[in-house]
DNA sequence: CTGAAAGCGCTAACAA
DNA sequence: TTGTTAGCGCTTTCAG
């Protein structure tokens, strides 16, 4: 591996002259820079990560914690990692993959270490152990969902209670009065990660507002589960015309249920789903949905990241708009027979 | 931040002494071995990453190369990913995130700064252009999939010839004559990923031990083109009574469209899936299936790469053999009306 | 606009 | 069993 030094040698500079061509943090002439980029090439130099970390203190890595659970769809977090790692790369940094198993220790350890220069932490709980730590930490973070208490954090999240009050209003438009939702798996509320009971929030307040009545289940998502909860919600509402489906794992066995009790979607029952949009156009019926902007989310806590390690002070929440994508699965409500 | 100097002074010994203590590679007394390490809990000290790397020249970082398409069914690759991590912190490793943006050149990089010590790369394929310079580069390597040609590389994989044979072997027992694979998107044969390949070659050799007749169809996964490739199969071949199954997203459409057409499973049409346990057991019928073995590949993946890198020369291929669950979407085929 | 040189914090000979 | 010390390759003052 050719080093700093056989660069300059080769190019008849000094060393420093190097490090300020590829750093551009002094003013080079055209010539010599010319020649130092020649001799860079033809040695296939590549600057020595180590050193250069340890000599700047700035690893140009940026750290990512997903988390090892798996009851979240995992598609969408796979989606949002690989937005934070091609747009961290924009920014000539690597993402270092840390999984929850190490808990809040690898907060600790990354950041004393100095392996990372910043941090960005998925599927934040309302009330999260490593928030205290990141908080003190003298490395900057990015916190991608909202916990309880954001002072002194940054935080980007999809703004569910606003997607919530969306579906409300589409439903409404329609002239449903009856709404079920659909949601996550019970541990996720059990866990209080916050966006669940946000967009039942928004739902609810809004669907007040529209005269509807709600009536919320967890669901599990496998194909039993969803076959329960379909039944009991039909079962204490009849007049049940449309559902709002915030687990994705839960769309299919859903659709193909509705299908088999002869129930026509959206003539008997409109449904609404918060999904990617991915599994919204492959469902058997094309789902109106809310995405999830999971790219939008890795790419803009990078962003805020990369805006904390040059010293800027971002905002310290940034809710990303929801969008309904209106397609074929939502409807008129049935007129009373 | 502690650095090592600090500890050496508290602990009133020299600055190698704790160094060996940290790393093992001499023999501490006791009581020195106490007395450091009291020292170092009580400064917080953590070893300063990059000084570490460039005194050593290593880094303690796995790099991990995911693909950046989407096509293939993400929660194995995730799965995967996460036993990556987690095996590797067993070791004392990290795992650096990289994904196939920036393609062979990102291997390059790597290499040359040292930033990683080694690479393991997934959703390898027979013809990866990757390959060449993993195999000349000066850093151990360790593919996740099998090229075309693994000479001087060590790989990973399922055995999914042996995955296929076994699918043909439970079928037989039941008695059935006529099988369809529903296999992956068309997409993942015209890019020759292989896996899909070798399952299609095994089951066809032992079915025709056997005296079964196969067709096979690639299918994307959606509701639609499920349904359409289904319809197919039975025009051409009425009398098929199996169904193998190897694009997890083509399960739940499947199994509801059995069900519309008033085909029962397993009395009419059996069905075995080659998938993770968790879609086979979160179907509307519990499936007969071989399972992916993520994390027993991301964690054989590791320790073949520990080994390389401490200087061993493994086995040039692993192949996991695979499992067959019996569940309930298989029994005998349905006797000649 | 360019060069010389002092570290950054740690490892690993070499010495004792 | 422990200490001394010379780098590892780069960044960044300080001079010119």
């Amino acid at each position: 591996m050719a080093t700093l030094a056989e660069v300059a040698r080769h190019a008849g500079v000094s060393a420093s002259t190097v490090s300020y061509v590829l750093s551009g943090k002094r003013s080079i002439s055209e010539e010599t820079r010319l020649r130092v980029e020649n001799s860079i090439r033809e040695l296939g130099y590549h600057p020595n990560a180590g050193a250069r970390a340890l000599a700047s203190s700035r690893s140009h890595i940026i750290a990512l914690m997903v988390p090892l659970r798996t009851d979240m769809y995992v598609p969408v977090m796979m989606e949002i990692a690989i937005a934070v790692a091609t747009t961290a790369r924009g920014f000539g940094h690597d993402v270092l993959l840390l999984t929850g198993e190490e808990g809040p220790e690898a907060v600790r350890r990354v950041a004393a270490s100095g392996l990372a220069d910043a941090m960005i932490v998925m599927d934040v709980e309302l009330d999260d152990e490593r928030v205290p730590l990141l908080r003190d930490s003298a490395r900057p973070s990015v916190l991608i969902g909202l916990p309880g208490d954001p002072a002194g954090l940054t935080c980007v999240d999809l703004d569910f209670t606003a997607t919530g009050a969306l579906c409300a209003d589409h439903l409404a438009q329609f002239g449903h009065k009856d709404v079920a939702v659909i949601g996550e798996a019970a541990a996720v509320y059990r866990r209080h990660t916050g966006f669940a009971e946000r967009t039942l929030d928004g739902l609810r307040s809004r669907a007040r507002e529209h005269g509807m009545r709600v009536i919320h289940r967890p669901c599990e998502g496998s194909y039993e589960s969803t076959a329960g909860v379909l039944a009991r919600v039909f079962e204490e509402r009849p007049d049940t015309s449309a559902l709002v489906v915030q687990n994705e794992a839960a769309v299919g066995p859903m659709l193909a249920l509705l299908r088999q009790q002869g129930r026509a979607v959206p003539e008997d029952v409109s449904v609404v789903a918060i999904c990617p949009d991915q599994v919204a156009l492959q469902a058997s019926v094309q789902l109106t949905s809310v995405a999830i902007p999971a790219q939008e989310m890795g790419r803009q806590a990078v962003e805020l990241v990369m805006a904390k390690i040059e010293g800027r002070e971002p905002a310290p929440v940034t809710l990303l708009p929801p969008r309904l994508t209106v397609r074929a699965s939502t409807g008129p409500a049935p007129t009373a027979p």
